[in-house]
DNA sequence: ATCTCGATTGGCT
DNA sequence: GCCAATCGAGATG
């Protein structure tokens, strides 16, 4: 279980996107360990992208987009935390945003923040895997690559997965181009709609 | 201090 | 499929 490396986020956008699927997503704090399998992602481009926030001007919020890649991007949209993890070398604007796991790590103290029995309801949407890790705007900011931080990533040597893509998912203005990517017919995607094979 | 908006969710038709 | 509750940040006064 090996952590992923600066370089691994230090990539075109859509890239890191594709490459996280697979991946194994740990949060740990003295309430416990969560964390499972990233199944779904989608990528926000900078200047261009109308839905990244990156498009816009650089705020307190959303200056991580141009800082180096790997650290922690939380904000909240409609009442939920969203998490995404900063990609592209510095001066660079780009994120990917998690938008569903696979439980596997925790999955009883993940029941007990959520509030769910359906162990599919419990981490399949971007609101739904940051409120089961206890992901919060405490931790904008962590960098995934360091061992001590709360939150990292691991590559756990899954292989040959079936990645498909679609356009991304609650959008108001899209780009021609589908930057949503996710395993095929995995169970815990947040919408089982969009199937189309990625490239 | 108040208003508006949104990369969502869950409940209802 | 539609819709409204959600709540913090940013903009505005």
């Amino acid at each position: 279980m090996k952590i992923l490396p600066r370089e691994f986020y230090e990539r075109k956008t859509p890239e890191v996107a594709r490459g996280l699927l697979g991946k194994l997503l740990l949060h740990r704090d003295d309430e416990g360990e969560t964390g499972g399998i990233i199944v779904e992602t989608e990528a926000y481009l900078g200047k261009g992208d109308p839905a990244s926030r990156a498009s816009k001007k650089k705020t307190k919020l959303n200056e991580i987009m141009w800082s180096r890649g790997g650290l922690a991007f939380i904000y909240m949209v409609h009442g939920k935390w969203l998490f995404n993890i900063t990609t592209e070398k510095p001066g660079i604007p780009g994120a990917v945003l998690i938008r569903a796991i696979e439980p596997t790590i925790g999955i009883e103290l993940m029941i007990k923040r959520r509030q769910v029995q359906n162990i599919l309801e419990l981490t399949s949407g971007p609101g739904k895997l940051t409120e089961a890790m206890k992901i919060t705007k405490e931790l904008h900011g962590v960098d995934l690559t360091l061992p001590e931080s709360p939150l990292i990533v691991c590559e756990i040597g899954l292989k040959n997965l079936e990645i498909c893509s679609s356009h991304r998912i609650g959008v108001k203005k899209d780009l021609q181009r589908k930057l949503r990517f996710f395993v095929c017919g995995n169970p815990y995607i947040s919408k089982q709609k969009p199937f189309k094979r990625a490239l």
